[in-house]
DNA sequence: ACGAGGGTCACAAACGATTGCGAACAGAAT
DNA sequence: ATTCTGTTCGCAATCGTTTGTGACCCTCGT
C-alpha cells in the first residue's frame, strides 16, 4: 500500500528481513513455482511483507541469474507503414498478457541497421524475435536459425524456411481477386507485383499466374511487372511504364495498396477513369483505402491476428528449445476480398 | 571475425584470459571512458582479443552493476493511430544513434494498463519515458514526476506541467486555419474540439475562441462542441448533432483529422457538399488525407521532429538528474497550414 | 639515495536476484 | 528409543560486469 517516495527501491533482502526469513526463502515464497517449498504460513508472511513494502522485483538481476529477460523484440521495416501497427498491436496484447515486454525496432529498410539492432538486442538477453522484415534470401535470419535463437517470421517468409512462419493465405487472396475480376467480365488483367526479393512479391505473382491459367486465360495477355518497392512511388513508376506501353488491359491487380495508390494517381494523370475504363484491386486493406474515391477493392489480411499468432508461436519456441516435435511451423490465416468501388465490368470496347 | 556458433557466449573473463590480463583491466580497456587507466599496449591487446573472440558485452550484467539499462520506453495510446508512428520513428532514430533501445508500449487508451506497463518497465530499470498519453489530470504522471523518474511528455501536456513537454505550436496552427477560413470569406465557423481531458483538446479550443475574437467575430456564432474522443466515430456523432441543430455555419474546423473524417462522412450523408456548401479543416495532416475527395485542408504538425526532440530532451533529463538549471522544459515546434481542396469561399447565401 | 608521485594493473566487493545442497526438525514407523 | 522419510528453511555460490582500493614499479626531484 504505502510506497517509497524517492528513496532506495525496496529489494528482496528488505522483504526477507521484514518477514524474518532468509532472502532465499523469500524468493521461493514469492515465486509461484517454488512456493510449495515453503510452509503456507511463511509464504503468507513474506507475501504480506512484500505487499506492505511495495516490493517490485528487479527484473535485471533476475534476468542475469536466470538468463531470461521476458523481452521479445519485433522487427519491422518501417513503423509508419500502416501495414505493421496492427500486427504490432496483436503481438503486444498477447505478449503483455503473458508477462513479456515487446520491444519494437524499425530498421528503415536497411539490413545493416537490422543486423546492428539484432546484435544489441541479443546482448540485452532478448528471449525471442518476431521478424517482419524477412527477405527472400536473408543471411541474417539463416544465421539466427543456425544459432538457435527463438524467432518467428511474420508476413514475409524466406526461401530457406528454416524459421517458423505466420502469414496470410495469399494465394487464396490473389485467387479471390482474380475470380472477382473475371466474374465482372475482365479478360485482360495485369499484375503489378511487389519486389521480388520478398516472399510476398514472389508468392503473389506466382498465385496470380496460376489463377489466370485456372480461368484458361492466356498468361501473356496478363502481363506481370514487378515494382521496385512496396511504395506509392514505385507503383507509380511501374504503372506509368505500363500505361505508356499501350497495353490494352482492363483491370490492374496491385501487389499491395501502396502500389495501388501509385496506379490510381497515374491513371488519373493519364485521364483514364477508374473504375469506368480500368478496374483496380489492391492488397492489405489499409485503414484508409475505403475512403478514397473510388473506394479501393482490396484483399483484407487479418493483420492483428497474424501478430497475435506470431507471438503465441514465438512463446512456444522460447519454452521448447529442445524438441521441434508437434510445433507449429508454417501457418496461414484466412483472408477476405473487400469489394468496393474501384472494380466494375470492363468497358464495352 | 570468427564467431561462436551455438556455444556459450564469450564473456569478459574469456577476453581477459586471452589477453593475459585481469577481467577488471579488460573492462577498463574496453570502456572508452576508462581506457586511459590502462597502458596503450594492453588496451590494444585486449581490444584485439575481444575482436577475435567476437565479444559482445552482456548488457544485463552491466545494467545490474551500473543500474543503467540504456532502455527508454515510449508510451502511446494506440500504435494504429497514424499520428504516433512518425513520432516513434523520430525518437527511435535519435535514441538508437545514442546507444539506447526504444521500447514501445501501447496502452489501448486504458490508464490501468498504462500503470501496469510503467511498473513493469521500471522494474526492468528503464532509464526514462517518453509519454504520449498524457491526460489533463494525470495522477500517474504526477507520481512519476514526484519520484524523479526521467520522463518527457510529447504532443499532450498535463495541467500540472511538472514534466518537460515537447509539442507543436497549436495556437498558431489554429490561428492559421481560422485566418485562412476568414480570408476566404467565412464568418460563421464551428469548432469540433477533441476531448477536454487532453491538453490538445483544451488548448486548441481556447486558441480557436481567441482567434475568432481576434477577427472581431461573435464567438456565439462560432459554436464550439467537444467530441468524446479523437476518433472518426466520435466526430461523426458530434457532427450529426451539429447538422441536426440547424446551425448555419459555413465552415467547420475539426479538432483533428479523424474527427474531420467523421464530419465529412456526415456531411455526405446529409447531402451537404464539401467544399461547395461547407468548408472543412482538419488537424495533424495524417498521411492519407491528401488523397481524399476533396483533399483535406489541415494543419501539419512536425511529428518526426517532435519525436526526435522529445528523445533529446529525455536524454538530457537522464544525464542531469541533479540540476534543473538551463534545461529545456516546455518546447513548441512550428506548424504549417496545408491548404487543399476541402476549403473554399462560402456559398453566396 | 630516498621519498614522493604518477602510471598500471590485480584483487575483490559489489549489483539483486535464483537455486543446489544440506542442516534442522517434525512425525511416523519399527 | 531409534531410524527413516519428508518438509521447511538457511547458507553460499552464481550470473557477468563495473569500480574502489591498494600493491607494485618506474621516474623524477631534492
Amino acid at each position: 500500500m504505502s510506497y517509497a517516495c524517492r528513496m532506495q527501491r525496496v529489494k528482496l533482502t528488505d522483504v526477507a528481513r521484514a518477514a524474518g526469513v532468509h532472502p532465499g526463502t523469500a524468493s521461493r515464497a514469492l515465486n509461484p513455482l517454488t512456493r510449495d517449498q515453503v510452509s503456507r504460513e511463511t509464504s503468507r508472511r513474506v507475501a504480506r511483507a512484500a505487499e506492505r513494502l511495495g516490493y517490485i522485483p528487479n527484473a535485471v538481476a533476475r534476468g542475469l541469474r536466470t538468463s531470461r529477460s521476458y523481452i521479445v523484440a519485433m522487427i519491422v521495416p518501417d513503423v509508419t507503414n500502416p501495414l505493421f501497427p496492427p500486427m504490432v498491436r496483436g503481438a503486444e496484447q498477447v505478449l503483455s498478457r503473458a508477462g513479456y515486454t515487446l520491444v519494437l525496432t524499425d530498421t528503415d529498410n536497411d539490413s545493416a541497421a537490422e543486423r546492428r539492432q539484432v546484435e544489441q538486442l541479443r546482448a540485452r538477453g532478448t528471449d525471442g524475435f518476431i521478424v517482419a522484415t524477412a527477405r527472400w534470401d536473408d543471411p541474417l535470419l539463416d544465421e539466427m536459425a543456425g544459432a538457435g535463437v527463438p524467432a518467428v517470421l511474420v508476413n514475409r517468409n524466406t526461401a530457406s524456411a528454416r524459421l517458423p512462419y505466420v502469414g496470410a493465405d495469399e494465394r487464396t487472396g490473389v485467387t479471390l481477386a482474380v475470380d472477382h475480376l473475371v466474374g465482372l467480365g475482365h479478360r485482360r488483367i495485369c499484375y503489378l507485383a511487389g519486389p521480388q526479393d520478398t516472399s510476398t512479391g514472389r508468392e503473389r505473382a506466382a498465385a496470380f499466374r496460376q489463377a489466370i491459367r485456372g480461368h484458361e486465360l492466356p498468361v501473356v495477355r496478363s502481363q506481370v511487372r514487378a515494382c521496385a518497392a512496396y511504395t506509392e512511388a514505385a507503383g507509380a513508376i511501374t504503372a506509368q511504364a505500363l500505361i505508356r506501353s499501350g497495353h490494352d488491359c482492363t483491370a490492374i491487380l496491385a501487389g499491395n495498396d501502396l502500389i495501388a495508390f501509385g496506379v490510381l494517381s497515374e491513371l488519373a494523370k493519364a485521364g483514364i477513369s477508374c473504375p469506368g475504363q480500368m478496374s483496380v484491386v489492391g492488397f492489405n486493406d489499409l485503414p484508409m483505402v475505403s475512403k478514397l474515391t473510388p473506394p479501393l477493392t482490396t484483399v483484407r489480411l487479418p493483420l492483428t491476428a497474424m501478430g497475435s499468432l506470431a507471438a503465441q508461436v514465438l512463446m512456444g519456441e522460447i519454452d521448447a528449445t529442445t524438441t521441434t516435435d508437434g510445433r507449429l511451423t508454417q501457418s496461414l490465416l484466412g483472408v477476405e476480398l473487400a469489394v468496393r468501388g474501384s472494380t466494375a465490368p470492363p468497358p464495352p470496347s
